[in-house]
DNA sequence: CAAGAGATCATCT
DNA sequence: GATGATCTCTTGA
């Protein structure tokens, strides 16, 4: 079943481990994709200096102050788009990235998109996995409930997991350090161990 | 293999 | 005007 709204407003460090091992859903004119989640990070709320939503509110944060159970994508580097998916109550400001998944279906497409046929470089990375879901900032605020964008639980228990800083936010002084990044053990289609 | 640079643009100062 | 929740390619050992 899709995941309800009720799932993303627990604790964000709850979703981010939840999420392990569910399967992200793209449904495209081209074709569907799934994944199957290996790896996320938290975000926790304004306090944590590594998430956006710690310099205000802004028209780029807006949707994390939003209600749960959207979609927060944005653009960076001139490159890439990251997709995270909004947590908590309203007007608290915190989501979980999606980082790596496992390809499950629309493997063809996603070789396709990310000109690649290596198995492990289709989605093992956070901007790897936008190419080859075509997800971008048009689906910035997408409802999860709605049928282009979710997360469906087949009912299988979480898979074993570890736990690692964040990557890529040394600017973020003592939350650098913060356990807030979840692999599934053993899984090679993580970005990095 | 590991390390480093370069690509490129939306967003906020 | 600076910078970033990244990726890829090149370099050199």
């Amino acid at each position: 079943m899709k995941l309800p709204r009720s799932f993303y407003e627990q604790t964000t460090i709850e979703v981010a481990k939840q999420l392990l091992g569910k399967y992200l859903v793209r449904k495209h004119p081209e074709g569907n994709a799934v994944g199957r989640i290996v790896e996320t990070e938290a975000y926790v709320g304004p306090q944590d200096l590594a998430c956006h939503a710690s310099k205000g509110r802004t028209a780029r944060t807006e949707v994390m102050f939003g209600p749960a159970g959207r979609a927060y994508v944005y653009f960076i580097y001139g490159f890439y788009n990251m997709l995270n998916l909004v947590t908590e109550a309203r007007n608290y400001p915190a989501a979980v990235l999606i980082r790596a998944v496992e390809p499950m279906d629309g493997i063809e497409l996603m070789k396709e998109r990310r000109k690649s046929s290596v198995l492990r470089n289709l989605a093992s990375g956070p901007g790897k996995l936008c190419q080859a879901f075509s997800v971008d900032r048009t689906l910035n605020g997408a409802d999860l409930s709605g049928n282009v964008l979710y997360v469906e639980d087949l009912g299988e228990p979480v898979p074993k997991f570890r736990a690692t800083p964040r990557i890529g936010v040394d600017y973020a002084g003592k939350w650098k350090a913060k356990p807030y990044r979840f692999l599934v053990r053993g899984s090679e289609f993580v970005s990095k161990l």
